[in-house]
DNA sequence: TTGGATATATCGATAAGCGATATATGTGGG
DNA sequence: CCCACATATATCGCTTATCGATATATCCAA
């Protein structure tokens, strides 16, 4: 009825996070409106203005994401692309996250197909 | 180099929680330390005291599990059971979780494949 | 008898997420 | 021309919640 509560959602998608900014930056440079509109698009869940630029700002000053202005555009637009080590973060960071998922269906997916193939009050 | 960060681990190891616990009861009772042992070893993280009793708690307080002391196995252990409405809930929020999953891979995993056939200064 | 594993439980300092808020420009419609 | 809304970035500290620390007790092996 109820599905997965709003708390672990949150904490899911939070852990996530990192891991699809990085992914959004793959094809080339993004800005922080347009990388929050991937996100939710891909996810289905919004980055809400107050965790995406902070986190951007880290990313930044950890080296992974280099940004620079850009007002040509009409509208002035910060834009960032990845760094050789946000390319290598993107790549062991996503390596991991998708073990780490892997790990944890092992235990939930056979649990789930278990519950899902016979009577619930049995 | 570094892979996922600490927090992001922490988050979606905290965001799977419960799904993990519900999951380990379907197969039978099991008491609050055997939950935390079978978690570590399917997922590899621990469950700390401090965050399992009180999920315990309150997963009992919401009908979902329910609890009995058993003291003639020698020791005093908490066996903690499904309920049907812990059932329902393991089936529903277990779908949430894959599906939360399999949405956030869409983003993820084609980038991890861009990112590890290229190299990386290209 | 000492130490380590087993077993459950509580609690509050500490850390942090993000809602609220501020600022400013572009744009479509009435 | 002006209103409202979308676009765009940014900061801050109130509120919330985690979990390290701690307490208690039994069992077993060395």
């Amino acid at each position: 009825m109820n599905g997965l509560n709003d708390k672990s959602r949150r904490d899911l998608f939070r852990g996530s996070l990192e891991v699809m900014v990085l992914a959004v930056l793959v094809d080339g440079k993004q800005y922080g409106y347009s990388i929050q509109k991937r996100v939710k698009e891909a996810s289905g869940q919004m980055i809400k203005a107050g965790s995406l630029y902070p986190l951007l700002h880290r990313l930044e000053a950890d080296g992974l994401v280099k940004a620079h202005w850009e007002s040509d555009t009409g509208r002035d637009r910060k834009w960032y692309t990845l760094t050789p080590a946000g390319q290598q973060q993107l790549k062991s960071a996503a390596a991991d996250w998708q073990a780490a998922f892997a790990r944890m269906s092992g235990l939930v997916l056979p649990a789930l197909r278990q519950i899902t193939h016979h009577r619930v009050t049995e």
